[in-house]
DNA sequence: AAATCGGTCAACCGCAGGGAG
DNA sequence: ACTCCCTGCGGTTGACCGATT
């Protein structure tokens, strides 16, 4: 049995845009209960509203930190610079960006700056599929990034690597970097690998310089704050991680195997996220000229 | 002045992940 | 382990509005 839809479309229902009262009441409502329940929210607001419908109106329009008015030069430089690296993960890219909200980036990037930019991907503003004509008209499916001339985007949806294993000879480097962080300043990418469990994943090259993986030390696992360094860093931002994943064999040592790294890693729910959500400025600075 | 076109943006839709039971 | 609910995300739609014909 399915899940119940969020609002049925029969319930009498308000729907498209909201009207001032409506907007009131809202606010009114979060002020006084703050945010979150959004399935009951209108229930308990008075709203004829569905809980998706209030939580979208909250963050995008009534939110006491949105900022209004033009995106500035600084902004679009950064969204582009952010979108170079992060494909169209408008939440994430929203989230450098305080007070403006996803919808606003992906609407901005999708009118203005994608018409913009020459030689990159999308830079038409096109991003939707050509308009289908009789002949060849096909099921819709999800736009798809060129893999070649995007090659920097990094892939978070297709898969995620779950665990990370760290052999040996990386608890050594390890002590070093432990060494190193003391100089380190705060903007240093750090990962917090916390995952680890009762499976392995592994990474090889390109991403060697940091996870030095090979089968005689495949048994140990432990929980590690590693250095990204630069290097590794531009490795990773150009390795195409479902490739890893494909393309393992076990045979040869291969660690990258079907059977350890069984997704790639997803920059949102990962515990890589951290690479991302605390470290986005120092990416942006040394990888997305 | 009316019709049409194109751009913008708020809102909707469907899907997926995470967590609770 | 499984189901269901809640929430968040990205893609898409459609109303609105100014510019153009």
């Amino acid at each position: 049995m399915g899940r119940s839809p969020c609002c049925s479309k029969d319930e009498g229902l308000n729907r498209g845009a909201w009207t001032g009262m409506e907007d009131k009441i809202l606010r009114e409502y979060i002020r006084v209960h703050g945010e979150g329940k959004w399935r009951n929210l209108p229930k308990r607001a008075g709203l004829k509203r569905c809980g998706k419908s209030c939580r979208l109106r909250w963050l995008n329009y009534l939110r006491p930190d949105i900022k209004r008015g033009n995106i500035t030069r600084d902004e679009e430089e950064l969204i582009i610079r952010l979108h170079k690296l992060l494909g169209n993960r408008w939440s994430l890219i929203a989230g450098r960006l305080p007070g403006r909200t996803d919808n606003e980036i992906k609407n901005y990037w999708n009118t203005t700056i994608g018409k913009k930019i020459q030689g990159y991907p999308f830079a038409d503003g096109n991003r939707k599929p050509p308009k289908q004509t009789q002949e060849n008209q096909k099921p819709t499916q999800p736009p798809k990034v060129d893999t070649n001339s995007c090659t920097k985007v990094v892939r978070t949806k297709a898969s995620r690597c779950t665990k990370v294993f760290i052999p040996q000879e990386a608890q050594n480097l390890d002590d070093q970097i432990r060494d190193d962080n003391d100089h380190v300043s705060n903007n240093a990418p750090l990962v917090a690998v916390d995952q680890v469990t009762d499976q392995v994943a592994g990474i090889e090259e390109p991403l060697s310089p940091i996870f030095p993986l090979d089968d005689e030390n495949s048994s140990c696992e432990f929980m590690v704050d590693f250095k990204m360094d630069e290097n590794f860093l531009s490795d990773f931002l150009n390795v195409d991680f479902s490739e890893l994943c494909n393309n393992g064999n076990d045979e040869g040592g291969s660690v990258a195997s079907a059977t350890t790294c069984d997704k790639v890693p997803d920059f949102q729910s990962s515990s890589m996220a951290p690479v991302i959500d605390y470290d986005l400025d120092w990416l942006i600075d040394n990888t997305a000229h």
